[in-house]
DNA sequence: GACGATTTAGACAAGACTGTCTAAATTTGT
DNA sequence: ACAAATTTAGACAGTCTTGTCTAAATCGTC
């Protein structure tokens, strides 16, 4: 928006990178201590800039929690993206691929800073900006979901898995996975790697062992024996 | 618990009504706006109560805010071991057994008012009381995930299920119940009930998938089978 | 009806916060 | 080095909130 032929003559440098370290304190404070808690002074000092700064920035309090929110939406978006693109189309072993990139997965959308927050002022602050978080939810959930079951789609497709229902495979893949991460994850803490690997472990072992194809190669029977045990 | 005779004569009756109806207001309150934008007149006034009566009965802000938690913790664990006590030990027919059983947790406990509330509060303010969710996760997860991991080590004993370890069996039946849940649990809102009973279908036929014996009946095979698959 | 306890309404002081304003200091591009 | 834009520190009014206090009203019980 802010065009010109030579480069940004009006925010030269040091104006976008304030906009961005205040961004970074807000969501901590508003983290940490809620939308009506934080203290624009306390914003201020952690962005290291006046308060006057953060109005001449973003003119409000509420317009910069929008900021925040659609800055961290943004940025958790284009990491979800990333990790789905290293997805295994074409798995060697496909146990090992799967657990990969469900930690790739926790470890760079998740449980980094940036998921973390986005995930705290959503349950915070989510039912009190219902069109803010309606668009978390489509370019969030509604969008990285079906990305997902394609890909699970995919699997089946090329024989790998036995899939009714790519879609809630997908959002079973997610419950299994983060399975043992729940409560941690209630009380805002971070998972240790070591948790999340297991946890991932465990999940995708469920997952395959519902989903898989069983061991001999040329059964290609569906999924109807258990219908009305 | 209320002796009847000669009663309680100090908080004559209306006395542990007013308490009940200011904590509810303030669970409300405190879920809504959060601890710092809750505001005390606002409870009082939802409480249908004066605010001199909310400082008589609770003294502080956050002394209140310990009683709301610790009332919301105590009456979800008494749901939640009075749902346990359904669970299916010697299933009929064990599908529609554990469906009921999810979706009875669900209703009874997680998406009911007090569940509902006290999974906001945590989510919230978790970080700030430490000792007091400390608390809540021990009476929590602490007690009713064993609990159910007892129940499912039964359910293998008896030759339904095939399980390695049953903690772990236990939080992933959590996790594939509420798999398509998790959005709208995410906001703050509350399923409709064909939604709960759609995820708890979907996830206990996914758990069986997984978990369940093969179809071959008078088999009564300890769970050697699959542990090195 | 009377008595003791509880509740109520309202006033109140003390403190905190937001958002604005101003003048000085600093940075940035030329 | 100069000029324009940006940032800073501080003061400021206005509002809101908490928690206390007091005197009147109400409730429950005998």
């Amino acid at each position: 928006m802010r065009a010109s032929v030579s480069p940004d003559t009006f925010p030269p440098r040091g104006h976008e990178a304030k906009r961005l370290s205040i961004i970074d304190a807000a969501a901590g404070v508003f983290c940490r201590e809620g939308f009506a808690g934080a203290n624009i002074d306390l914003i201020a000092a952690e962005a290291g800039v006046s308060r006057q700064t953060v109005y001449n920035h973003h003119g409000d309090k509420e317009k910069l929690f929008m900021a925040v929110v659609r800055d961290l939406t943004d940025r958790c978006n284009v990491g979800i993206f990333a990790t789905i693109a290293t997805f295994p189309d074409q798995p060697g072993d496909l146990e090992a691929d799967l657990i990969g990139f469900a930690v790739r997965l926790n470890q760079n959308c998740i449980c980094n800073r940036d998921g973390k927050f986005l995930r705290k002022l959503i349950q915070t602050e989510g039912e009190r900006y219902p069109e803010l978080f309606a668009e978390w939810r489509e370019q969030g959930p509604g969008t990285t979901l079906p990305a997902i079951a394609a890909r699970f789609a995919r699997l089946a497709y090329g024989g790998y898995l036995t899939i009714d229902d790519p879609d809630v495979a997908a959002r079973q893949f997610f419950g299994l996975v983060n399975a043992e991460l729940q409560t941690t994850f209630m009380l805002g803490g971070t998972p240790r790697e070591d948790e999340v690997v297991r946890s991932a472990t465990n999940g995708v072992r469920t997952f395959l062992r519902a989903f898989g194809k069983r061991p001999s190669p040329g059964s290609v029977k569906k999924h109807t024996a258990l219908a009305n045990a």
